[in-house]
DNA sequence: TGTACATCAGTGAACGCGCGTTCACTGATGTAC
DNA sequence: TGTACATCAGTGAACGCGCGTTCACTGATGTAC
């Protein structure tokens, strides 16, 4: 009995999976506010209706789908920040920028859900705590540069500044990808240097 | 018969702006992708279908509206720069701030059409140019500072700097205006602070 | 001065479409007796 | 072992609503004769 619902219970994992992964594939490829039930469910080889035995609607489906996507990616630049060198704050900014760019839906989505004004309250909480470990994650880094004083100030400052980087330079007619990449780099490589001036006084 | 013409013309132009006006205010009480035509018509007193006599579609008058609002912002920046004593950083950096949060459905917009991907040529063009006029106003500003090298990547750099301070730290349940308001201030601070440091070398 | 006609701001109702969501149903598998 | 019944994944079509846009029309003002 025991074995058999758990079997059950993967099975309906299994099934609420291929419906999260249908949806982020989905956000691949076009803005998230113009993808539909029905792209999903397609996307996902089955009806519409089906979605619907597993989420109640769609908020719920996005946020899952959402959160998924933007923790693996968090994981991954803690894990580089981790493992980096004492006050190796450019090589941090650097891999920062490129996941960041490498995952434009996620970005999208996130300052979405930021400047959208109606963020339901589970959502923010979740967002929240990514955020703070982020920050967390600054704050050794600034640490290990022997930065003094008023280290929460400058892991927000450093947070928002590549935010805005990111969330400023990109995709116009007349830049490429690549072009995009190189000059968001720039930037924050100037933005790490300032970090580093500081440090140094 | 000219005076005439020119009468009509002000009379199309003076209906043109009362939906531009109706716009605008509607875009103040809610996200913009919220408001309707029929929104609009309703606070302009009018049909909704009048306004399609004085625009083709939805999106020029968005845009036309957007356009407006911004250029105000834009130009109530520049003269608080130019009147700024040598150097002072700190105080254009609380203007600035102090603006967007002020307009903050402005900011919104414009993140949204940064962020949307699909954004059309014209629109991108006239905020490319509002985009390089603040820069240079910064060149302005970090040349007066002394500041030797790489001005225009640090103009990007503060640029990018102070709107993703604008785009980070905004309401949500357990903090009001005024603190918004605050955190954004001191964040922004010490980001000068970092500015005049590296010029302080 | 009066009459026929053109012009054009302005309107409320209707069209049409997209999309989230629900409905009524099917068919396979498991369960009780 | 066979039969009646419950459960539940899964479906395609339909519902309902919101909203951009258009339609067919009105009524005032100007113009030509």
């Amino acid at each position: 009995m025991n074995t058999l619902s758990k079997l059950k219970e993967k099975e309906k994992d299994a099934r609420r999976k291929i419906i999260v992964d249908a949806a982020e594939k989905e956000f691949a490829t076009k803005p998230f506010n113009r993808v539909t039930m029905r792209d999903i469910a397609k996307r996902a080889g089955i009806s519409p209706a089906l979605i619907y035995r597993h989420f109640p609607d769609q908020q719920s489906l996005f946020v899952e789908a959402f959160c998924r996507g933007v923790n693996e990616m968090f994981e991954e630049i803690y894990r580089k920040i981790d493992t980096s060198s004492d006050g190796a704050i450019r090589q941090v900014v650097g891999d920062f920028i490129e996941f960041f760019t490498r995952n434009d839906q996620y970005f999208r989505m996130m300052m979405n859900f930021f400047l959208s004004g109606s963020v339901d309250e589970d959502l923010f909480a979740k967002l929240n705590i990514l955020e703070r470990r982020m920050l967390d994650n600054f704050d050794a880094m600034f640490t290990k540069m022997r930065i003094a004083s008023n280290i929460r100030h400058h892991s927000h400052t450093l947070f928002a500044s590549l935010i805005g980087i990111v969330a400023t330079f990109r995709n116009h007619p007349h830049k490429n990808d690549t072009e995009v990449l190189q000059h968001r780099e720039r930037i924050a490589e100037n933005l790490a240097r300032l970090f580093m001036s500081f440090a140094g006084e």
